[in-house]
DNA sequence: TGTACATCAGTGAACGCGCGTTCACTGATGTAC
DNA sequence: TGTACATCAGTGAACGCGCGTTCACTGATGTAC
């Protein structure tokens, strides 16, 4: 790549950057505006024009971004998992998990807040990729042997759409832990919450191991 | 009440209903102004500052009153599913569950939505309504016979959190469908999602039948 | 290697627009006598 | 009941500001010979 190129890709991604930085430090991306993200990289409002469309082309790109880091990252969660053999103790699996969280906030609170947020073509994008997030997992829980018995991969499918949009809301709990409770409480309600997390994984995969397929 | 009183109070209770309608729109509570809300109304944006003191004092008193229309829209369905006497059909508790987002779609869409939205004012207010209903459908549960051997009452809370969180997924899901699919699919994949749901409750409560409470 | 031209990321001035907010006002409703 | 004054929801002009977008430009980098 030239060096026009390789400096046209850095202030490309420098946008995205800046505009995932912007959406997630407590205001929305339909509410931040081209020349705020542009004024954040350091650029004139008009540079932008050479990198995007428009404020929406970016988002859809920042989607792929986001998804793709986040696809690996719940990956990495599951071999693991695997790598346990399967028989990690739940907490341990939830205290990966926040680790996971702790790693790449910006992601998983972008991905979460614009699923449902204001702009039309970041929504489709992210239930697109939502959708592959699902059928990935469901592939990775196919090798665990605590649910060899699930022979329905419907079931599978439905198992993984849960634990996606649990894992969702577990994530953005996590997240905003440290706005809601002062640094005295802040480790106690840390605790609290991955008792609590660790529970409902429990109380799934309970009712899990007493499955039979097609039953009503 | 004075005929003063009254126009004021319409005037007020039609900015708040404007201000729903706007944000459920395809846009976003945040990314909506005060002129537009005061257009929608008829008003000139002056007299918006007659009834509030600006979009976040708006935006505390919509949570207000969406939080209480879905506490009794919620505590509503446990009242019906109580008097099947606890033994309804998995089915049918979910196509109740429908039947109510149908019934004010907008409310579940603003509260789900602006959860994580761009409005730090609206985010807390909304947070510490879901403790609330948590809290009242926790003690709904409790009244249930299929929970009666659950002693721990932070079990029930686990489990109410799971409730409102899915139901949450749910309600966007389905509001949604009709904006994924055309018509001639739409009853079709209604009927997919009723099932896929059904089946992510099942599983939860076949897990709960096999409860044991303080087991790791 | 050196030169002459082409490309194109980033610039800076300019535009019209909708925004939130101020202010002095109007006129219907409320109140005191 | 009638009158005189007070209240106050809604008006309309005006403001400064940041926005998205246009356009002609500059000068470093790339390319052809």
């Amino acid at each position: 790549m030239s060096i026009r190129d390789e400096r046209k890709q850095q202030s490309r991604q420098a946008l995205l950057d800046a505009a995932l930085h912007l959406s997630t430090s407590g205001r929305s991306f339909s509410s931040i505006s081209l020349r705020e993200v542009a004024r954040e990289v350091g650029l004139v409002p008009t540079a932008f024009y050479r990198h995007f469309q428009d404020m929406d082309t970016l988002g859809q790109e920042l989607v792929d971004q986001v998804s793709l880091h986040l696809k690996s990252l719940i990956h990495q969660l599951g071999q693991s998992y695997l790598q346990h053999g399967g028989s990690a103790k739940t907490r341990t699996s939830i205290e990966l998990f926040v680790q996971a969280v702790n790693h790449s906030p910006q992601q998983w609170q972008f991905m979460i807040a614009e699923r449902w947020g204001g702009s039309e073509t970041v929504r489709i994008a992210i239930a697109r990729e939502i959708e592959f997030l699902i059928e990935d997992l469901a592939i990775d829980l196919c090798k665990l042997e605590t649910f060899k018995h699930i022979k329905e991969s419907k079931d599978l499918q439905v198992l993984s759409t849960i634990l996606i949009n649990m894992s969702f809301t577990w994530a953005m709990t996590w997240i905003n832990l440290p706005k809601q409770f002062t640094i005295d409480h802040l480790l106690e309600q840390q605790n609290l919450f991955i008792d609590n997390a660790a529970t409902q994984v429990r109380l799934l995969f309970r009712g899990i191991s007493n499955w039979e397929p097609q039953n009503a």
